[in-house]
DNA sequence: TTGTAGGCGTTATCAG
DNA sequence: CTGATAACGCCTACAA
């Protein structure tokens, strides 16, 4: 490996022109500057990150917590996040965590070891762990007192929701609700009952926990009374829409079934699926910048990323 | 942050004896190790991996090589390998190539100048990138001379796509070619075409990058003209599925159609899909345990997974 | 404008 | 068995 010292070497200066040179804090003639160039092109001089995240002990590193990666709505997250990272030289390590308070705790305490620039968080125990640490901190989908947090409008995305199904003509409806642990999946139904009663339907909740339920044989007429069901994310509406052809109710037309994250899928399914979209490839691109900002002491406020109804069949 | 400097004082023994205590490696007296051990537990002592990796020119950080993390094949695959990694106190920085050499030539450079411990590769062009580098490497999901490999048995997998297709009657058979880069794909389309010659049906291949002529308009005889279709992957299914159910054009009765990699949504399909059920996840985990064997001088013999048919409604 | 020297936290090679 | 000491590759006062 080419380092630092041998382009001092080769250009007949010390290690510390070099460094200057290649760094550009710092002074250096440009003949000097220029012949450093060269060499460092030549001889493809490419910095050790380690050596230089050692010295500076912050490395270009980014932590990234996600629940799992297998869930297909982090992927496109994941993407966005690393497609900013590697613009700006920086790289991405993944961590799951099943939702596991130790393998978060244990995670973070692996960026600390690596000297991480910052991190990005889609957990939701984030809060809870013992986060002494003043590294940079991202909340992703997920807001907390005290951390910047990137989200989309999950309020608005859950007014969607029923909005779309009352003027569908739905007033029975299902709120089958996502995982209570996270501050999006409440937001949305926040919004989606809110708006429900404003409209006078009626409704009722189904925790995220209970869903199987839905589909144990002997209890279909939980799924025949509602001619609207609302689903906390696309891959619960692929399975409702599966218990539903397997009982033969129509949708939309007995039933009108809606989603909420429009993976790329949702349009394959039959009857393709009406949902919410989310800018989730931005909201890992933003995350990361805001992490950025944050990182070189540059304000980074909230952000609030907006969503739009995305209609097909379905309903 | 407490280093070993730290627990030196803390103890008041020398860093050396405190290095020694803690790795294991070298003497130290059981009193002193005991009581090294005990500091470390008490000032939550971790040592720093950069430091660590700096002068062991060894990271424990292992990159891995992706077309695109967002291709629902690879989430699987990653978190094999991630599991796998953090069960051996490793870390992965995924890189996406999006088939780009220069992309991948830059995440190389990158993993070196990192000080990875080796890299998992599961795109096609590593064999022509610059890799003059010695770092370990393992190719996954693809094939090349002078690198160990994992994969899963292709050639079986595209003959059991054949005989199935076969058993159900199917006697003029459409195969949708992959991505001609992948040594996967081939070896799929060279056992199907070998089973369904020997068999002695009629068939006709697509090219993938030509998959879209199947779907414009007035072009529907070529969908017509078939009652079984061959598919690279589940992905490609979903779309031919979508496309003969807009020609109404039933499935399994008026044609059968299997796909390849049994996705977690292939049961969410409707009809639901047949296809080859390759092990992904312990593609991944399999991958990583013969990175650390090549890392440590261990034999590792390239590996080829077994696959099996997963029957359901579209054949 | 440039060079010397110290340090980032660890491990490894020596003497003692 | 233990303790100095020198790396690992880079950056940065500070001195020249």
């Amino acid at each position: 490996m080419v380092t630092i010292k041998d382009l001092a070497k080769e250009v007949g200066v010390s290690v510390a022109t070099v460094s200057r040179a290649l760094t550009g804090s710092g002074y250096a003639s440009p003949d000097v500057r220029h012949r450093v160039l060269e060499a460092a092109e030549r001889l493809d001089y490419k910095p050790n990150e380690v050596a230089r995240a050692l010295n500076t002990s912050r490395s270009n590193v980014v932590g990234v917590l996600v629940p799992d990666i297998t869930n297909p709505y982090f992927p496109k997250v994941i993407r966005g996040i690393e497609d900013e990272a590697i613009r700006n030289d920086h790289r991405v390590i993944i961590g799951n965590t099943d939702h596991d308070v130790d393998k978060e705790s244990k995670y973070l305490e692996i960026f600390r070891q690596n000297n991480c620039a910052g991190i990005i968080s889609a957990t939701w125990s984030v809060g809870r762990t013992a986060y002494s640490d003043s590294r940079p901190l991202i909340l992703l989908d997920r807001v907390a007192e005290d951390f910047p947090s990137i989200e989309a409008d999950n309020l608005k995305g859950g007014r969607l929701q029923a909005m779309h199904l009352i003027e569908q003509g739905a007033d029975k409806v299902l709120v089958i609700k996502g995982h209570e642990e996270y501050s999006s999946f409440n937001d949305r139904s926040v919004g989606t009952i809110e708006t429900l009663e404003t409209h006078g339907i009626e409704y009722e909740t189904l925790k995220y926990m209970h869903l199987e339920r839905l589909f144990v044989d002997g209890n279909s007429d939980l799924l025949t009374k509602f001619n609207g069901i609302i689903c906390p994310n696309d891959v619960t509406a692929y399975k409702v829409l599966n218990g539903l052809r397997a009982l033969d109710i129509a949708v939309p037309d007995a039933v009108k079934v809606i989603g909420y994250d429009n993976l790329d899928f949702s349009a394959y399914v039959h009857p393709s699926l009406t949902t919410i979209g989310q800018p989730i490839y931005e909201l890992g691109r933003n995350a990361f910048r805001m992490l950025m900002d944050l990182a070189a002491g540059k304000p980074a406020p909230s952000q609030v990323l907006d969503v739009a109804l995305v209609r097909r069949q379905s309903t």
